[in-house]
DNA sequence: GTCTATATACAGATAGAC
DNA sequence: GTCTATCTGTATATAGAC
């Protein structure tokens, strides 16, 4: 790679890495070109040579996102396909949560991005859907298996996702409120048990009181 | 009532009415104030002679809605606080969920404008604590039974309306997906189950296969 | 109160020098 | 490739006539 071409890949990566600063901080609709191109100590002219737009950025942040995110799915090699074991569901929605937390900025970005398009475009069900293919897959394996499913698999992975990613997003970082630990496992059992709770701690008919 | 204030109020229901079809159909923050008065067959000044800025004019709507929620919630009178149990469990989704898709595009534009104050400020935190503090009391009720629940009762009541919140918003109003019924159902059964489903349908240990 | 016309402000994008 | 300076489009909000 030749110096100038050094040069170039530095800014544009320079670029990202403010946008990524500028989203988290601002949130991806109220981030000007100026805003990322300040805080990356560059030029407002310098941004067009390497994005054609805001949106045109945000597409390489997610490809960059994409590429890291499928990394870590396929190292897990993670045990295959039942929801309703503890251990593997809690494991699921441990790697989901990461992956969201690691990426909040690009992924709220994204967020912002498709909700922009307006809420009678359908866009987000897309993108949801999209999101929760794995859950989806997972569950019409159990549905094969004739367990019980709560409804529709795409359906049921669309809400599991939306609560996840909603809560990834209303939970500031920084939040002292909730360690992740236990953000994952109340998710986990929700998830699993529902409300009732395990078969074994629900108290026998009539002895509640 | 004068006639001056019945034609301002009739401007000002006009105003609104017209924000709502244009709230739905673009989305809070795409639509201008132009695209409001235009709709409403009045002239871009009058529009700041009832509401100081779109967000005022969005906070009316807000009211009025509220205004009309609290009607629904307390004229149903539902029976007092058990989400374990599966009828009074279906009906708060019910009604909950009604709420929302009669209200959708006031709730999309609020969820937009909470948005835009970015992903640092907390504001959709706080935003998803409050709109679910009805659940979040029923959860502390069945905690003080001693029932055992998924983890801290605001935290899983944030969970429980944001998986809400995200599909109402997702699904499109006039989809044929799924209907309102089939939603109400799956989203009661996995809260109230979870995905391993009611004890008596799940397989004895070892059977399964 | 409502209208038309306009001022203000600013974000996105480009031109041309270096 | 990067910079400074600028053009263009557009949304908000106001001024002033009726």
């Amino acid at each position: 790679m030749g110096v100038r071409k050094a040069k170039a890949a530095e800014t544009e990566a320079a670029l990202k890495a403010a946008a990524r600063r500028e989203f988290a901080e601002r949130g991806y609709l109220n981030t000007k070109i100026t805003d990322i191109t300040a805080a990356a100590g560059r030029a407002t002219g310098s941004f067009y040579e390497h994005f054609a737009s805001k949106e045109d950025l945000l597409r390489a942040l997610l490809a960059d996102m994409h590429a890291q995110a499928g990394d870590q799915l396929a190292s897990g090699d993670h045990p295959p396909h039942d929801l309703t074991d503890p251990l593997q569901l809690r494991a699921h929605i441990q790697v989901a949560w990461n992956v969201m937390r690691e990426n909040r900025s690009v992924m709220a970005a994204q967020f912002e991005s498709v909700l922009a398009a307006g809420p009678a475009s359908g866009a987000l069900w897309d993108r949801l859907t999209e999101d929760t293919e794995m859950f989806r897959r997972h569950l019409e394996y159990l549905g094969d298996s004739d367990r019980p499913l709560p409804g529709d698999p795409a359906l049921v992975a669309a809400a599991m996702g939306g609560m996840m990613s909603m809560l990834a997003y209303a939970l500031t970082p920084g939040d002292t409120r909730y360690p992740a630990a236990e953000i994952v496992e109340t998710i986990s059992r929700l998830l699993l048990y529902g409300l009732t709770g395990p078969p074994a701690l629900r108290p026998a008919d009539g002895a509640g009181r």
